[in-house]
Formats: C-alpha cells, structure tokens, sequence
DNA sequence: CTGAAAGCGCTTACAG
DNA sequence: CTGAAAGCGCTTACAG
C-alpha cells in the first residue's frame, strides 16, 4: 500500500522508490525498472498528503470568491485555474455566500490546510480578517477588488475612472437622468459611484440620490432595482448597472413593463460577460479584461510563490463595448 | 508553532494540546484554559494536513465537471456544496475542459490527493477510467449523468423520457420539424435523441437526421447550430436545445437573421436554470430540479462517507417550465 | 548510485 | 484526568 511495501517488493529501500516516484536523483536502470513494475502491478497511488506534510508545501492554492456575479467570477477563475493548473497547482474553492463572517472561517479553513497562496476576490472591511490578511505568511493577490490599507499585490482596473467612462458613455447619447444600480459600502462599489458623481457634475447633472439603487450583484436584484424606480416614480432614462447580471434582470423587467430599450431606457452593464452578446437586445458595458485579471493575477501569484516579493498594484485598462441596449 | 511548542508552553503534554483542540476526551478546565490562552496569544493555527495524514481522513470531496452548461453544472455544484460544507467537507473541484484523458488526470489527482469521496458529473468511456472507477475504494456518486455498466450510485433525471416529454411538447404546439441539438455518442445524449425520435414516431412524423446537430452545450454552439440549419437550408419551424445555453444561443442568432419567435421558430431549451427567465423572449424549458440533484447527491455521498452502502440510481423527476419561447 | 534513519505535526491506544 | 510513546507515509541530508 505505502511506499514501504512497494520497496520490500522491489528489494530496495524506501528512498530508491521515492526517487523514482520523484525523479529527484538518479537512480539505477535496473532498479527503477524494479520499482516501476512493482507500483504498477500493485496499483500504488502516492500519498501526496504525507508529501505535503514533509515539504511544508500542498501544490494548493485558496481561492476566496463572492456567490454573485457569478459569471465574471467563475471567468476570472477559469483563466486563473488555467495557469495554477498548468504550474502544478490545484485550487480549494470558497464561495462566500453571506457576510465578512465567512470570509473569516474561509481564510482560517485555507490557514489551517496550508494553501501555498491565496487569491482574494471578495472584499472585507473585518478588521480581524484584516489583521489576518496583514500578517499573512503566504502570498495572497487581491483580484478585481481593493482593500485599502492593505499592501497586497492588487489586479484590476480603475473602478473609479471606468464608473466616470460609462456614465459620460451614457451622458453622450443625451441620457440626463441616470439610475445607478450596485452595492455601497465597500471599496469597488464606492470608487464607481464616485466616478459617476465626477461625469455628472461635469455634465452639469445635478446629483440625484434617488437614482442610486443598491444591488446584490445578480439578476434578480437588477429586477427588483427597476421595480423600485417604477413603484417609486422616481422618472429615468438610462440604468447603469455595475454588473451585467444586474443589467440582464434590468432589461427584463424594463421590457415586461413594456419600456423599450433604448428608445424608453437605455442599459449600460459592467463586467464584459459572454453572456452579455446573447441577450436581447444585445448588452453595452463597460468591459474589464476579465481574461488578463485572470491570468495575471494567476501569474503574480505563481511568482510570489516561486519567491519573488511584490505589492504592486496592476491597473489593467478596461472599455466600453457597445451593445444595442445604448444607442 | 507547532503543538509542541504550545505544549511546552502550556506545561502540559501534546496529547493535553491536541484533546482540547479537538475536544476529543475531558480535558480539566484549567489545563484547558491554558492551552486556550497560550494557542490565542502565539496565533496557532492547526495543521490540517499532519491531521489528515494520522486520521486518513481529509474532510475533502473531489467534484469533476465539465466546463459546458456551466450555469446548469455550477448550480448543482451550489447545492452539493452547502451540504458538504456543512457537515464539515471542503470539495477540491475539477473543471475538465477537453478529453477523456484529462477526467483521467483530474481522478489521480484527486486520489493522490486522498479525497474522501466524489461527485462525478462528467461521463467517460475510457475504459481506464472505467476500470479505475469500478474498483475505487472510495465513494463516489454520479450526479446528472449515467454510465452504463458501472454499479455507482445515480442522481440524476431521466432523460430518455425527459426529451420524450420536450418533444410531445413541440408537437402538441402544432410543430412538424424540430431541430435536436446536443452532444451525441454520449450516454445522455443518446437517451435524449432516443426520447425525441420515439415522440416522432408515435406523432406519425418521419425522423430525419438532418436536423439533428451537433452541439457543445455552450451559447455560442446554439448559435452555430441556427447558422448551419439556415446555412444548409434545412427547413424548421422549433429548436430543441438540449441545454438552456445553447437555447440562449439559439435564440440570439434567431433573432439575428430575422426570424420571430416563436412565430416562425419556437425554442425548447433544457436544464431549467435562472437565465431562461430572464431572456427575451422567456425560455420553455425542460426543466431538471437542479437544486434537489444537488442537495441530494450530496446527502448520498455524505451517507456512504458514514459508512452506508449505496449502489442505487436515483430518478428524480423532471418538468416542462413554460416560456414565451414556445406559444 | 543506494540505504538507514531522522523528522514533518499531529492522534490515540495504553498506562498510570 | 494526563502523559510518554508509537505511528501515519513520505523526503532527504548524511554516510558509504
């Protein structure tokens, strides 16, 4: 069954069978021939749990993501996977589905394995996890968010800056009254509403407050959003959603009210999804390279894990992509 | 750092140490208030791995999926989770993107990993795998699919009378020429194709391969398949999708070339997730109840992990979710 | 090139 | 109730 038995059937001892399980040192034709026939004869499977135990190393990496905005994240996680897979890693997958509580247990979870690194997708302002993060003995890169304070390396775009691009996309197709719908209170959310204050000011627009709808991130809330904007008869002519998700349940629910999109109503998404290309009318958002956040987030990880020190913070571009809900 | 530390500081023995982490035997309260505070103050953090190795238990459930219908996989994924989660699981997940020789890899991997049990949710005919699958000494349950001649417990619809249904479906809506689309040589695949040409035949109406159209379950496959129908000039007044993303698919590129649906062409997807009720049109759907295949693989595996024997196919049943898609 | 032995950080019979 | 010690299945200096 272990390594043991392999080298009593093989007549050497248990560091031969170790080195041509890991061809870590040269071992002897005749003897590896040995050792081979034997751990295919007895269908020996190694034991990386024990190989983990002596390296202080799992070949594993976290990876700590919100329930929402599913399809961006699981892109952003596909093309990270991708990389760490072709490195040799595997990821341990934690979807946060509620509050900052969870991400807690999530990083103590990934502690107590002993993950190699981390990629953080899912803010937190606990000041506990904060403290944790702080003092991290192994690399972790934030992807897609920002946690000030923190000087962890960072990859993603300018959420201010690309909120201040789409609400002057809008603004520059006449749209005068502007619902934004998303989540505040946490980094991301906030630099966005920022950039949008920024372009309607401007613009000349008086800030409204009524037009800022919160949003989970997913289909349904971007229902419920415009729900609330009819209900309240709060008048609009543009949705800006900050997830596509968001925006897909937007249209939705702006053409079972019979809204036409974008001569009634123009939508505007964030993210950059397939999915996105698919709806009807086809979706205009502000793209972020979902692809390369993925991939280089993947690929400074690997590097911190290979040594290399790093806090910097890597700001990709994003852009807008038309789409026929904005016209 | 390690428990001895704590120990040693603690003026108790190792095994003091690990019964109050564990909670495993009574452990006097002032012993056991001061490891707590000597483990509070150094930080510790239990070291999984070492336990795992003594225990031969890693508390961590290997899920091998495909990387199509990702929303529908992803969903059952969602459910499965919770449950394991809760009873104290982590899931090491397994995205295969290409072939059978990747399944291959991702169950050594797994196995090497000493994963206490699986959740296999993509087919194979490898007959290595198949090998390797049949005398695995750890549960495993195959959820959403069927391998035929494998005695591994089951959850799943079934499909067979699933695309029956769906086609009976079509027909009672006067249609005469309904494209199939879907993976074919595969075990669901085939069942589905066989449930649709019995529905034809029992309607009268002749079967005819050329409306059956390979497809990858993605949206992006939907929508080449409308493309080769139109392309090659095949006549057809329905779609059957035979996962809700092509049906997307094949909606946009309906819509795209001009065509009303479901005036000229109505659309039949499968699978039943969120998405199709927030398409434009709605999505008619045949409709898996993914939560409960998830909740309930779960809970099987969990059983067999307690030690219960299981070798029982579950059919659960399925359901046609009306849509603006088919009139 | 190969092997004996120590050690990775835990858990748990076994004694006391 | 508590501790000394063996052992989980590997890797790797250290000798030879």
């Amino acid at each position: 069954m272990g390594i043991k038995e392999i080298a009593k059937e093989a007549n050497v001892s248990v560091a031969t069978v170790s080195r041509v399980l890991n061809g870590t040192k040269f071992v002897s034709e005749e003897l590896q021939r040995k050792v081979l026939e034997v751990i295919e004869r007895q269908g020996y499977v190694a034991n990386h749990v024990a190989r983990s135990m002596v390296l202080k190393k799992t070949f594993t990496v976290g990876l700590i993501m919100p329930v929402v905005s599913e399809l961006y994240h699981q892109m952003i996680f596909t093309h990270a996977e991708f990389i760490l897979e072709e490195a040799g890693y595997k990821v341990l997958v934690c979807r946060v589905k509620d509050t900052a509580q969870s991400v807690q247990s999530y990083l103590d979870l990934l502690l107590e394995n002993r993950v190699d690194g981390m990629i953080l997708m899912h803010e937190t302002s606990n000041p506990k996890v904060l403290e944790q993060l702080k003092k991290s003995q192994i690399p972790i890169v934030l992807t897609g968010i920002d946690i000030p304070g923190l000087s962890l390396p960072q990859v993603r775009i300018d959420d201010y800056q690309a909120a201040y691009d789409g609400t002057k996309y809008l603004l520059s197709h006449e749209k005068k009254r502007i619902a934004l719908i998303g989540g505040w209170g946490y980094s991301v959310g906030d630099k966005r509403l920022e950039g949008y204050k920024t372009a309607l000011a401007e613009a000349g627009i008086e800030f409204d407050s009524s037009l800022i709808i919160p949003g989970f991130y997913t289909m349904q809330s971007g229902s419920q959003a415009v729900k609330l904007l009819i209900r309240e008869r709060i008048g609009f002519d543009a949705v800006f959603a900050l997830s596509d998700e968001m925006a897909v349940g937007v249209m939705k629910e702006l053409l079972e009210q019979g809204k036409g999109i974008p001569s009634d109503v123009a939508v505007l998404g964030f993210d950059g999804i397939e999915l996105g290309q698919y709806t009807n009318p086809t979706l205009a958002t502000v793209k972020q390279p979902i692809e390369q956040i993925g991939i280089l987030a993947a690929e400074r990880l690997l590097a911190m894990l290979n040594g290399e020190e790093s806090e910097e913070t890597l700001i990709l571009p994003h852009s807008i992509s038309p789409g026929n809900s904005v016209r």
